[in-house]
Formats: structure tokens, C-alpha cells, sequence
DNA sequence: TAGACAATTAGCCAATTATCAAATTATTGT
DNA sequence: ACAATAATTTGATAATTGGCTAATTGTCTA
């Protein structure tokens, strides 16, 4: 979870979880989209894929990212729910 | 807001905000609780406060630290939304 | 005001991170 | 098999981070 926490420390990386809000991309196609170099983007990726928070599928050249919803969700909402916060009952220790 | 998310990148700061989830707490007995030296928990303290998250208040000898839930929330919950997560009805577009 | 206590700041080091250009791997099409 | 395209890996470097000890600042009390 702290990886989750990690990845997202970085405003990049969280554009490039909102640019995959919509459906997959390829690295190439998000690469282009930022201001900094397909490697450094690479490295990005990477970081987000070890996080759990993207998964990699390769289709013909290039590899297409998607967004791992599931992994944001739990660690966005599980840690505002340890807060009290979120839709939740109250699973935050109300005593 | 990108402060918030560095904040909550490190594993002992997110446990100082959950340890201060139920009222406020000296910076010493915060230090207290952790494996590390207090300076090296000043630093993390610097971190929360730049970030918003928690605020000092100077209480005699002590520096009492308060968790400030509402910047936690809008950082967490209004990042979330982006995805359609979390309570809201569906903020996130639903074309 | 001197001493004790609480916390931060200063100064330093090791490890990690973000970045790039160049080289490498993998795949497709000729 | 070769050339072209897509992406990653390698190798280098500068900046940031997290940690420590020692020194400083601020506050209380004797």
C-alpha cells in the first residue's frame, strides 16, 4: 500500500492514471502527452505497474496501459476510511 | 495538493496523522512512538505542516499537534472522485 | 537568572529518485 | 533476413529524501 501511496507522490504519474480514466493507452500515445522523455516515462510507468496501479498488455508494437481502478479505490478509500471519511458507515472507531 | 500526496508518501507520517485521528498530541509524545530520533520526527512533522495536514499549537514547553481532517478529505476524496470513487453520486464524467 | 525540559535548526551522509541520451529488445512488414 | 517502429534497459548525473548527532531556541520554574 505504500507503494500505491509512493506512485501517486508524483503529479505525472497521477495525470497518467487520469489519462487512463477513459480506457487503455499505449506508452507511446501517453508519452506524447507529457513534457519529459519516453524513458523517463518509462521509468513512471514502472513505478505505477509495481504499484498494482496500471497493468501492462502488449498488442502488436506497442503495449497498452490500463488503469487499475480497483488498487486506486482500495488504498484511496481504505486510508480516508480509517478517517472516518468516505461513504462508509462508520468503520473509522467511533468510540 | 501534490504536497498532500508527498505528505502521505511516507509510512511514518501517514501513522502520525492516524495517531492524532483521536485529538491532538505533543510533538514529544508523538516522537515517542516512533522508532526514530525526535529530530528526524521534526522533519516529518515540517513535511504535514507545509502540506496542511496537521497545525501547531504552542501549549507551554509542548508543541501540540492537531490533525486537520478537511484538507486529508478534499485531497483523498476529491482525488478519488476524479475516478468515480467513493460516495458521490458520479461526479466523474459519465459519458 | 540559571538550569532543565521540549522542540527545532544546522550540518552531514547514504540511499533513492527523476531525468536524459544511447544502446538494447521485441515485433511487424517487406 | 532487414529495416522500421515501439518500448524498455543501461549508465550517468543532479536533486531530493530520510536519517543521525550536535547545537540552538523557546519556555517554565526554582
Amino acid at each position: 500500500m505504500s507503494d500505491v501511496f509512493k506512485a501517486l507522490a508524483d503529479p505525472t504519474r497521477r495525470q497518467v492514471l487520469q489519462a487512463l480514466k477513459r480506457g487503455p493507452k499505449s506508452a507511446g500515445e501517453l508519452a506524447g502527452a507529457f513534457p519529459v522523455s519516453k524513458p523517463t516515462m518509462s521509468a513512471h510507468f514502472a513505478v505505477l505497474r509495481e504499484a498494482g496501479l496500471i497493468t501492462a498488455e502488449r498488442q502488436g508494437k506497442s503495449i497498452l496501459y490500463h488503469l487499475n481502478v480497483s488498487v486506486l479505490e482500495e488504498a484511496l478509500l481504505g486510508f480516508a476510511g480509517v478517517f472516518g471519511l468516505g461513504s462508509d458507515a462508520n468503520p473509522g472507531d467511533p468510540s
